[in-house]
DNA sequence: ATCGATATGTGATGTTATTACATTAGTCAA
DNA sequence: TTGACTAATGTAATAACATCACATATCGAT
C-alpha cells in the first residue's frame, strides 16, 4: 500500500487534499474542499483518513486536531518510528523529524516501567524561524 | 498561586474533582460530577481548568481531550520543564515524567531551527505494567 | 451465481469547545 | 462612599470534531 495508485477513490482524494495544502486540514475543512468532488459526510473523510494512518501516508496532530500528509517521501511501507511535530502558530507549517535519541530514551522509560508502548506524540508548538523574523 | 486555598471556588471544586480522580478526566465529566455543586454549563468547566493550567496545576492530554491533576505534588508555582505522560489505554491510569535527556533533544533540535517552543506534548499511549500482567 | 470482505452513502447522534452577552463580586483610588 | 476597574460567574446558543447505525455498492474468490 505505498503508492497513491493503490488507493481507493476516497482515500486518494483526501490523501490528494493533504498532500497539495501548505499545512495541516482538520477533518472538516478536507469535507468542504471536496464536496465538489462529490464528498458529502464527514464519515467519508474520516474512514478515508483512518486508512491513510494505517498505511501510514499521513499523520494526525493531536493538539490541534488535524492531519498532515507524511513528509517522508514516498515508501511508507515501513511504519516509520516515533517522528516529532514542530508546529508554527502564526503559519501552519509543521516540520516532522525523528530523533533517535528521544526514541532511545522513551524506549527506556517504557521499558523499565513495563509500559507496553502502542503510539506516542510528539508535539512542539510554538513559532518556526520566518515567523519569528517577520 | 500554589495552594488551593486561594482558589476561586469553581476552581477549587474542578481542581478537586481531578485530585480525588483515579485518571484524566473530560471536561463534560467534571461537568456532571459537579451539577450537584451547581454547576450547570460546560464554560465553568473550562473557565476553571484554563486557569488551573495557568497555574500548572492540572494538565491536559492532548490525544484524548481530558485533564489530569499534576502528579508533582505541591509547589506548582515554576511552570516545571517539559513533561511526558504515559497513558493506559485499558485503565487509563497516567504516569507523568520528566526527561533531561529528552528535553535537551527537543531544545537542541528548536535552537537548531530557529523555532521558538511554546509548549511540548509528549504523550505515550499504551498498556501499563498492571494491564499488561493482567 | 454466490459469498465474504471492503468500500461507500447518508442521516442522526454524540462529544468537545467557544462565542456572546448579562450579571456579580472583589479592589482600589479619589 | 462612590465610582471605576478587573476578575469571576451564569446562561443560552452555536461551533467544531467525531462516531453510530443502517443501507447499498463494488470486487475478488470460489
Ligand atoms: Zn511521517
Ligand atoms: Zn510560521
Ligand atoms: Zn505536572
Ligand atoms: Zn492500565
Amino acid at each position: 500500500m505505498t503508492s497513491t495508485q493503490e488507493l481507493t477513490k476516497n482515500q486518494a482524494l483526501v490523501f490528494n487534499a493533504l498532500a497539495r495544502a501548505e499545512g495541516p486540514l482538520s477533518a472538516y475543512t478536507i469535507l468542504d474542499q471536496l464536496r465538489g468532488e462529490g464528498f458529502r459526510a464527514p464519515l467519508q473523510v474520516y474512514r478515508a483518513l483512518d486508512k491513510l494512518l494505517d498505511y501510514g501516508m499521513i499523520h494526525r496532530l493531536e493538539s490541534i486536531n488535524a492531519f498532515v500528509a507524511c513528509s517522508h517521501p514516498h515508501n511508507h511501507s515501513h511504519s516509520h518510528g516515533m517522528t516529532a511535530f514542530a508546529i508554527c502558530e502564526k503559519c501552519g507549517q509543521v516540520s516532522e523529524f525523528s530523533d533517535e535519541v528521544i526514541t532511545g530514551r522513551v524506549r527506556e522509560w517504557t521499558s523499565e516501567n513495563g509500559f507496553r508502548q502502542s503510539k506516542t506524540t510528539i508535539e512542539i508548538r510554538g513559532v518556526c524561524a520566518n515567523c519569528a523574523a517577520a
